[in-house]
DNA sequence: TTGAAAGCGGTACCAG
DNA sequence: CTGGTACCGCTTTCAA
């Protein structure tokens, strides 16, 4: 397989057609093929379709000093609940012509920082940032001077930059509210990582409803180290092997910590949802399918997905960026690991 | 935020070192460091460092005529067994200091088409594609002929290209190999879609085991338009609402399509595995904790996704691209979604 | 409407 | 070991 044929260069066009590579330039560019005779135009068009030529993009950039590309930092693509994001930004990105580049920090800080050098070199037009950590703001606005980045998903804590994230404190509001409903009073959370603010946000969301009521929320004082299976199991046999009573219900901060707490009650001969409820959260594909199905909060995430990559093109194009941060609602989704307790 | 600091070039880097920009060329880039006197190379890295210099990578693949980038295809990301495999290959082209390019076609040849032509315009050094279907053999060949290419997990049919694929009739006869000693004499399989080799192999090794035994498998004229949930269950449904007996187990070509045909089962009243066995394929995450946990064939994606890349990074290297096809062997895993038929 | 020329920011080759 | 120079392929003034 020879692979450098000597691509087709503008040039070539421009002298097969017989015209100069300036207006061989201008009868490529759809925006400003009409400053040519139709002739001339299409004669170029014709040529280039059928020499088969493609624009190089290095030199077009070069002079523009844009890469049509679009910058996407995420913790961990194996998350479940990304790729709807992930659609929602390719479906807003790909209609304007702009290709993704999409890079995994693993939640590393170091690699954070590698990645935004490689997205500075690659001059993206901008960087949608969803694996953002509270000790992060540095990071985001060093790279803000140079490109526009919306933050998804996570905040960095203040409301410096576009930020769109969902509403994680009504999240945790919710989950509270639905198991003090059922009659529970003495309830525990499994924490996810606590420097990501949307773990954040749940927690305070559903320690303000204990507050108010008279459930009380059982001290925890380790959280996950990651929002995995393991660490929801772990976290659980924390508690259940604590001495005295469990609680009867378990907030986990993630359906993949829900399944780990599930799997840590089934090893204690305790089942759910008769000996202890349990809500999840993001509503994870097969979290319906679990034993027993999990109820769950549910996110919108392929709208925040789409939204955040509205904001980001509005941002490039230079709207003002008022440093927003808007946050779409999610919903409970009541299913078979929760219900009444059983010894109140 | 004012976005354009009139950002440094090496130009700059040169003034402010006292150097002409061809040598802060060569003290910037590693491999030609020491053509220099450490002296001067260290001023210019210091200034470099100092001055918040980063390459303009655009000029720079303008030169070198690469772009540093590898293009990934894939069909889905939602796909829940692509993520080992885009690690595998992260890992190893970030080792290479290359950036990967994510594109998705959702099994749309228009779309595949598209983002080949993104790919060719921007350079990409090599595209590992993980999206092929039978038909696609004509697009492949001709972008082979601009870039390297390398097939991943799904081949052509024909072996015209470097591919790389876990091996599906093994996985297929894995499958079958366990029912049948289970006990089972009348199988059906839920086929995923047969334009993509995955699926087809699966189905062959399947059959070809039932041919070898005293076994028969059902005929199911209809396959699934996508490796769904709800494709899964259709097949199901068409099966067990059929006349007559129905089989005793199913092997579905995907966990999702597994998970489906539960759902059918528990609707009829049926359960599994005491009325139906099922074999799922690809160990989805939470497939371990579905009611009842699949038995399934576990895939090495991983290390597909590090061969993969190599074999990619050996490509553009501009070894021999001996046409080679390597199939990594699958595993069964056995879990409560089997056994033997209870009216044998 | 089209052509000429300059230059985007690097790298590579040749000379010294 | 370092400087000079040309050029990668395209877009964009500016003139004609």
């Amino acid at each position: 397989m020879d692979r450098s044929p000597a691509r087709v260069t503008l040039k070539d066009i421009a002298r097969l057609a017989g015209v100069h590579p300036a207006t061989a330039s201008r009868a490529l560019d759809p925006a400003r093929g009409d400053m040519l005779t139709p002739e001339t135009r299409d004669r170029v068009r014709r040529v280039a379709q059928e020499a088969g030529y493609h624009v190089n993009s290095f030199a077009r950039s070069l002079r523009k000093n844009s890469s049509g590309m679009v910058g996407v930092v995420v913790a961990d693509v194996a998350n479940p609940f990304l790729p709807p994001i992930l659609r929602g930004i390719e479906q807003i990105i790909r209609a304007e012509q702009k290709l993704l580049l999409i890079a995994e920090t693993h939640d590393d800080g170091g690699t954070l920082l590698e990645i935004i050098d490689h997205f500075v070199a690659r001059r993206v037009d901008a960087v949608i940032l969803s694996a953002a950590h509270f000790g992060d703001e540095q990071a985001v606005a060093s790279l803000a001077e140079k490109i526009p980045v919306v933050l998804a998903v996570r905040s960095v804590g203040s409301a410096r930059f576009p930020t769109i994230t969902h509403d994680d404190v009504l999240g945790g509001q919710l989950a509270a509210e639905h198991l003090v409903s059922l009659g529970h009073r003495d309830l525990a959370q499994l924490r996810g990582p606590m420097d990501v603010s949307s773990f954040r946000g749940r927690e305070q969301g559903f320690a303000a409803v204990m507050s108010t009521t008279t459930a009380r929320e059982r001290f925890v004082d380790q959280s996950a180290a990651a929002p995995t299976v393991e660490e929801g199991r772990r976290l659980a046999e924390a508690i259940l092997d604590a001495p005295g009573r469990h609680p009867t219900a378990f907030f986990a901060h993630n359906d993949l910590m829900a399944v780990g707490a599930l799997e840590a009650l089934r090893d204690r001969g305790l089942t759910c949802p008769r000996d202890i409820s349990i809500v999840g959260y993001n509503d994870a594909p097969l979290s319906n399918h679990v034993n027993p199905p999990l109820t769950t909060v549910r996110l919108p995430s392929l709208e925040l997905g789409r939204r955040v990559a509205t904001l980001a093109l509005a941002v490039i194009a230079g709207a003002t960026t008022e440093p927003t941060i808007e946050k779409l609602p999610p919903e409970l989704v009541i299913r078979q690991s929760t219900g009444a307790p059983s010894h109140p």
